[in-house]
DNA sequence: CGTCACTGGATTGTGCACAACTGAATTGTG
DNA sequence: CACAATTCAGTTGTGCACAATCCAGTGACG
């Protein structure tokens, strides 16, 4: 309560003095990160949100038929390799956007297991009016293309990283 | 994905070649920042998940908690302003962590609207096994505090950005 | 052929996020 | 005082994310 910030003094290396709070400090760095993420990622969700209104997607939608606009059809477990996403949020994700007539799914004919997603000519017609999303982002963020390049390694970096820890050390 | 990456060459101005094809960058450099960007929330989400389970919080829950340790008691709705979420979210969140006891919720006899969050005993107690939670964090990041300050600094630059932009321009 | 392990997708259940709305309490104004 | 506007929680409905589970189709093996 009331912690006077006590910034560690990257300079002064005096450890001997209190130890311990640099773990409290630890402690309220760590609320930094997560709510800066947090944040962000909502911050971002909202903008998609508006912007995507008029195409009648949500941001996660969106996501996917920029995978279908790129590789033209696929079936649900590279769209979700693609994604970093399982069946479970996928299935009824596509079921929605086939009822809005953006997608067709359809089991492979080859492997009955598979299903095959694939744009129909009104969601490939889509593409043309979603050309027009990203500069509206990108005027949204304030930010040049250095700093969103920039931004975007580290985040990579970042999610390398959480994806390979093992968090077997308590 | 074998991306040629095509760097938009900001010294030549040979916007006589292939104009088009900028447009069509600008859609996949979206999708790669919209891409990374959820991917690294998520991502920080699961290692959360893995690390919070032993304290029986999930990832929101838990910042609910960092800020009521931080702050002692707060109404609803300046809990809601430092997490920016609003009462249809902190609402069932604050019943779940009522019924495992971690806090209570009471109408303040000041303002008969205003309910009051405060961590119970049990609470308080559940941050000293919290303060275990950021090293192992940070450690799964692979980042060091200088880093993680950096990267930290520039989402909430981000966060500032997309929460000013009006977006009333088509 | 039978059966066993594996794979891909769907389903179920829990929880978060947010828009829209409801309703009670409060405040401002005549 | 009466009454309109505002504020604060809560509720409802929709959609995303993920763990756990189920089941059909596939392929290997005997």
């Amino acid at each position: 309560m009331t912690t006077p910030t006590r910034t560690p003094d990257p300079a002064g290396t005096d450890a001997d003095t209190e130890p311990l709070r640099t773990t409290e400090d630890f402690l309220r760095l760590d609320q930094q990160i997560c709510f800066s993420l947090n944040a962000a990622s909502r911050a971002f969700g909202g903008v998609y949100r508006v912007v995507l209104k008029d195409l009648g997607l949500t941001y996660p939608q969106y996501l996917v038929m920029l995978v279908l606009w790129e590789h033209g059809e696929l079936p649900v477990k590279k769209l979700g390799e693609h994604l970093r996403l399982d069946s479970g949020t996928l299935s009824p994700l596509l079921k929605r956007l086939e009822a809005t007539g953006l997608v067709r799914r359809e089991r492979s004919a080859l492997d009955e297991r598979s299903v095959v997603v694939r744009p129909t000519d009104e969601g490939r017609a889509l593409r043309e009016r979603a050309l027009a999303v990203p500069r509206r982002i990108a005027a949204a963020t304030g930010f040049d293309l250095d700093e969103i390049r920039e931004l975007r390694a580290r985040l990579d970096k970042l999610t390398a990283a959480l994806d390979e820890a093992d968090l077997e050390s308590g």
